[in-house]
Order: C-alpha cells, then structure tokens, then sequence
DNA sequence: CCATTAGTTCTTTAAATCGGAACTAATGAA
DNA sequence: TTCATTAGTTCCGATTTAAAGAACTAATGG
C-alpha cells in the first residue's frame, strides 16, 4: 500500500486552503485535529453535528485537506493517523490559520447562543408575504 | 433600480468568506479593493493577470464577495462603487482577513520570486514518462 | 484461509460555475 | 424626446465539480 500524497510547504496554495476549509463538514474535521493536536482516525467522523456522512464522502473530505496540505495522514495498518500540518503553514503563512480557526469557534458560540435564545422564545411563525 | 442586498455582519458566515476568496479571481479583486481602502468599479477588473475576465462573470464574483460580506456595493448612477467591509468583518472575527490578505500576499511575491528564477534557468523539458 | 475493519475507487446523479447573448437602467448628445 | 453609449445584470446552455451508494482493496486477528 503506497503512502499518501502530501504537497510540499511551499506547494501549498492560499486558494487551496481556503477552499477546503470553506465546507462546513471540513472546517469542523479540521478543528478537531487541530484541538486535540493531531491524530484521529476517519471514523471517528462519521457523524458530524448529529448527522451521518457517508465514508466515501468522508474520505474524499480527507483528501482534500491533506492536498491542500492542512493534514498530514500516515497510514497505521489499517487505519490512517491525521495529524494537522498546522506549524509548516503558519511558517509560511503567519496569522492565516489561527484566524481562520478562531473565527470558525466565534461562530460556532454565536450559533449556540443564537439556538439557545430561540428555544426561550415562542415560536416564531413565518412571516407572511 | 433597488439597492443591492448586503448580509448584516451578524448574518456573515466564516464558510462564505472563505468559499468567496478561495477563488484566484475574487482574491485578487478582494486584495486590489482593500489595498486602495475603496471604491473601484466592475469594469477595472476586466482583466485580471493579463487575462480577459467576460463580465457576466465578473458580475457574479462581484455578487459572491457581496454576499459573503465582504465588500458593498452602492449604485452611483450606472456603476457601482465598491467598498471593503473589513473593519466590520474583524470586529466579528478579528484577524480572519488580515490573515488571509497577508498571506495572499506572501503567495504572489513568492510566485514572482519562482518566476523570475525559472526564466533565468535553461529552459527545462518536458519529464518523459 | 476467512471474516472484519478502514478506506478507496467507481459510477450515477445533482448542484455550481463559466461565458455568450440578450436585456435593463442611467447618462449624455442631437 | 429620442437615440446611442456605458455599466451591469439575467438567462441559458455547456462544462465542472461534488455527493453518496455500491463494489473493491489492503491489513489484521482469529
């Protein structure tokens, strides 16, 4: 079995970067490797906020962050180990994930909020036209 | 004419910023709109990088970067004056755009750099398969 | 050798993007 | 007013890209 590929730091594109953190699915895959510095195996993504995804859809998801170099994923007998490749790229480009990963957890508190005030509220029936 | 419709800062997503400036074009747009903090018309971008952008497109990426917050657009008889919403974006998310921006920059003077060392270089063929 | 587990690849279907052509709205000239 | 021009939008067909079910592969433990 022939290890994954994985770009060289100064392959690694902007575009491809943002690209692949702008899917909700992946931002949240990547925040997770990043929080709990590294390694965590496909699987265990499998539901993401309450919802199932499928594992070929899981997979291709992977793909992306490891080609745009946001993921280093080394394969363990079966299963593969993904650790975030996150000091190479702030070496390159300083400021670039610290700001996309803390405006995603900024946003993932207002939605909380946002949920948690609506829930106290009477239901709000939709607006006529 | 109706004004064009602009998210409230509350309403601005991570997902869209990223999504609207994962594109080279949108980028580059971006960039050239927050470097002279303001106002540029559509048809200054017809060409971006030497190449001929059609403007039915260009008025979509116009759409995609309004949409996701990050510039307005305000109708001055028949064109439209664009504006960066970035001071309102890093109240919201502070150091997501400069982060982006920087490193967008980084990356062009890093393609300058390789493409002025590769037309110094002899010319290299093709790797044969 | 077989069963299981973790991922990948293939294939079909659905959605997003690109760009040409036609259209609209504002402005200026005759 | 009417006509031409300019700036942008909208519509639509063609191409690209993404999603997910099914079939497949590779490693591991009986």
């Amino acid at each position: 079995m022939r290890p994954l590929f994985h770009p060289s730091v100064e392959d690694v594109t902007v575009e491809a970067i943002l690209h692949a953190l702008s899917d909700p699915v992946r931002v949240a895959i990547y925040a997770d490797i990043v929080a709990q510095d590294c390694s965590l195996n496909c699987s265990n993504f499998l539901t993401v906020s309450e919802k199932a995804i499928p594992k070929s859809t899981l997979s291709q998801h992977f793909k992306v962050l490891r080609e745009a170099g946001l993921i280093r994923g080394e394969r363990h007998g079966v299963e593969v180990q993904n650790t975030s490749r996150c000091t190479e790229i702030e070496g390159r480009f300083p400021g670039l994930i610290r700001g996309i990963v803390n405006a995603h957890t900024i946003q993932l508190a207002d939605v909380a909020r946002r949920d948690k005030a609506a829930s106290r509220r009477p239901a709000k029936r939709a607006r006529k036209k």
